[in-house]
DNA sequence: CGTCTGGTTGATCTAGATCAACAGGAGTGG
DNA sequence: CCACTCCTGTTGATCTAGATCAACCAGACG
């Protein structure tokens, strides 16, 4: 093996969950002709609210999150993208400036694909619209639940919840059959993600660790009884 | 004139603005044969979270307010839809149950489109596909914005945003040039618009006038300066 | 008339924001 | 090697926005 080996669009394998598997063959092989991969550090930025859109970036491996800024410096995590998924496709959309950031929270690596090409796939396959209808449409829903979350329920709750969600997608069984899960987040952008103060999130660990549902040890959380965790939280 | 005009997709004004202008005359007409419009009054439901998703709903008059809620009695309004606006589609293109409450918050007349219809317009005219893709961007955006004011922002800044919000859809001059708001809502769906309490948003209420930046007589509201207002909301 | 619903107000309590101090790394540079 | 700063996270103290509970009023409507 020289070196890193080029992964074609043919044999990626996180395309099979992402929007281009309406592709046929032919498009495929334009995607992969001009499709721009690179590999990126982590903090680094896909692209930035208020920019111009340029093209779509679809995730290869890593782990993207998309926040939202104002003028006072208040910031938020609106959610995380990960292998599979194709981000900045809302702004491609609308023809208009991002209205968020993307930004890479894990290093990994990511294929860039300008607007001419995908407005050209566009227009050529219709099942390729229908799938980023599908994306926006989770999207939309996943948004309206969050915000439903963010005004009725409490910190914890909110905390409870995202672990869950966090286990699911990143968490498994340690050697001895116990839940772990390793964070890929912050605690800072963990307080974001929930909308809340770091501080609040610290003392809300604490709170959740005392209560006995999550051990913490630096980015690990252990969860010792994951039906007694599921039993509190809200049903959705 | 016989009693009720029947108004056929062809003259309805509101589809210009709504998905349906992509539809070419032979689509409008079968449209308009299995179309099942209805006279509705305010606090019917088009819809019920957690029913099956039956068809759409074009809304010709009035005003539908979305609403979601949970197990503990927790309600919000997500958003307001008025004519030209076609609701309930995000469950039929996920094929699953609704997961919000359509209710008209003023009478109205709502057409009825039946789900096999749909379909069929869908897969004949991919034109169609993207008019919704282009109603759930904007819907996704403008929930990511609410989530966001909703973690960030007081109930003070929320109100405020939401009156001017409110104006630029319901409001108008007087006969002395005044600025003028006809809220078609309640107190308490108002304070379920911006996620708060009743008695939060009554209090609230009267701290903006207090302020002097609105003067409420029951579902009327003055607005004295309505640049003094917007100097006041978070640069969005 | 009563009853009901929607709205306002008062009193109280608490979750959570904010400000501040501080403790551990992780570099970095002498 | 130490001294320095920078950054993240925790903790303490304080303050306030807002939820909650309760009383009350006005209009609608049987």
């Amino acid at each position: 093996m020289a070196g890193k080996t080029r992964v074609t669009c043919f044999g990626c394998q996180t395309r099979r969950t992402a929007e281009w598997c309406a592709l046929d063959d032919a498009e495929l092989a334009l995607l992969d002709r001009v499709k721009q991969p690179r590999e990126r550090e982590a903090g680094t930025t896909l692209f930035d609210q208020g920019a111009p859109c340029a093209g779509l970036y679809c995730i290869q491996t890593g782990l993207v999150g998309i926040r939202k800024l104002d003028a006072r410096g208040n910031s938020t995590l609106l959610r995380l993208c990960g292998a599979g998924e194709t981000v900045g496709y809302r702004a491609f959309l609308r023809k208009s400036d991002h209205l968020t950031t993307a930004e890479m929270l894990l290093p990994g690596r990511v294929c860039f694909i300008d607007r001419a090409t995908v407005r050209a796939l566009l227009t050529q396959n219709p099942n390729l619209g229908l799938r980023f209808l599908d994306h926006s449409v989770r999207d939309a829903d996943e948004l309206a639940q969050r915000y439903f979350e963010g005004v009725t329920f409490p910190v914890r709750t909110r905390l409870l919840n995202v672990l869950m969600v966090l286990y699911e997608r990143f968490g498994g069984l340690d050697a001895d059959g116990r839940a772990v899960l390793e964070l890929p987040l912050s605690r800072q952008d963990l307080a974001a993600l929930i909308g809340t103060s770091p501080e609040s999130m610290s003392r809300n660990i604490g709170r959740v660790q005392d209560e006995g549902f999550a051990r913490f040890e630096g980015r690990t959380v252990r969860i010792d009884d994951i039906d007694a965790l599921m039993r509190h939280l809200p049903a959705s």
